[in-house]
DNA sequence: CCTACCGATCGGTAGG
DNA sequence: CCTACCGATCGGTAGG
């Protein structure tokens, strides 16, 4: 084994706040996930305060990338939200750990760090509300709706994925994402719908 | 300020354990809270497990009993799953912090406590299983509908909720329970729908 | 319900 | 990256 470096201490972070959570995890767990000393780990981090927010940083980059991209994608409101709803679970999917360290431990953050994260969030929450609100105007989508509650009803669905998701099992991601999709856009019921002019 | 008892220190551990996580708060935070010391909780605990095996419990016993109310309800598949819906969401927002604590801190639980606790839900889940089932069948909702998956993004939708939904915001809860209803029936799309015959 | 205390563990530092 | 160590805090007990 070669000497570790700053990125195998954060990702040793990512899987254990993910599983025993920032406030149960120690330096010395992280240290014993690497095979080293928790002490050593002082020699790539500053705090542990400082690899959470690496993490919660990571994930929120991510997240604000898929928003660039749809804002600059041409498309129907539903194209979009689509693109929203597959690249926010592909995202989930590609590092689970990351995942759940963003929307769980996010809270332990130090103040600082907590308010930037949360004005990321709701900058990212918002291009969810750009394109429910252009699907209501073109009617698309039914106009008497609450964006904002709608915005925030689609990432909880979106979010709880995480809790029982897994790729090992026989949905892949990309379907599970086209169920959602139908989901939201069509519903349970099975009555088909009269096509607008 | 008369003594303590039992049912205020679980009271005290659903508000610390919901805000700062059950490995974020300590006897001591739990005894500030009391205005006590925290070796004065061990004479209504036997530990701080303890603690969390009770308010993760009280919350099971909620969910269990809506299951019983709607197994034995008449009606149509759509009007079990708007009880369903409505009911779980009262059951997050007449106490938030237990609910909070029972969807967060359950991985804390030991072992033998967890699993019982993934048994019960799991056993409160099958009642959204066959409620979608028998909505299938009866062509209320689409015959092509993955039930499980259903349930399991439904449920995830509905206790997402406790991340931002206040009772003190312009929304009441069962307007609230009426919109998740509609989303799930009939989705964000436009077009009325046909009656199916 | 309190004081006084236990051994264990915490995040982190010094010095190599 | 290690050993040795710091003061603070942890869950919990004894004895009143």
């Amino acid at each position: 084994m070669t000497r570790r470096n700053r990125a195998d201490v954060i990702a040793a972070a990512r899987v254990l706040f993910a599983e025993q959570g920032f406030h149960g995890t120690s330096m010395r767990d992280l240290g014993k996930e690497l095979g080293i000393r928790g002490s050593s780990l002082y020699s790539h981090v500053v705090s542990k305060d400082e690899l959470l927010v690496d993490v919660v940083r990571e994930a929120a980059s991510r997240f604000q990338g898929l928003a660039d991209e749809v804002k600059t994608m041409s498309g129907t409101a539903t194209e979009k939200l689509s693109r929203l709803v597959q690249g926010h679970l592909q995202i989930l999917v590609e590092d689970p750990d990351q995942a759940r360290t963003f929307l769980n431990e996010i809270r332990f953050l130090p103040e600082l760090e907590r308010e930037e994260a949360v004005v990321m969030f709701d900058r990212y929450q918002e291009t969810f509300r750009e394109v429910i609100e252009a699907g209501c105007i073109n009617l698309e989508f039914r106009s008497d709706l609450d964006v904002s509650l709608m915005a925030n009803l689609i990432l909880s669905l979106l979010n709880g994925t995480t809790r029982w998701f897994r790729t090992e099992g026989t949905l892949d991601t990309s379907s599970l994402g086209n169920e959602i999709h139908l989901l939201l856009t069509d519903g349970l019921a099975s009555a088909p719908k009269v096509e607008a002019l």
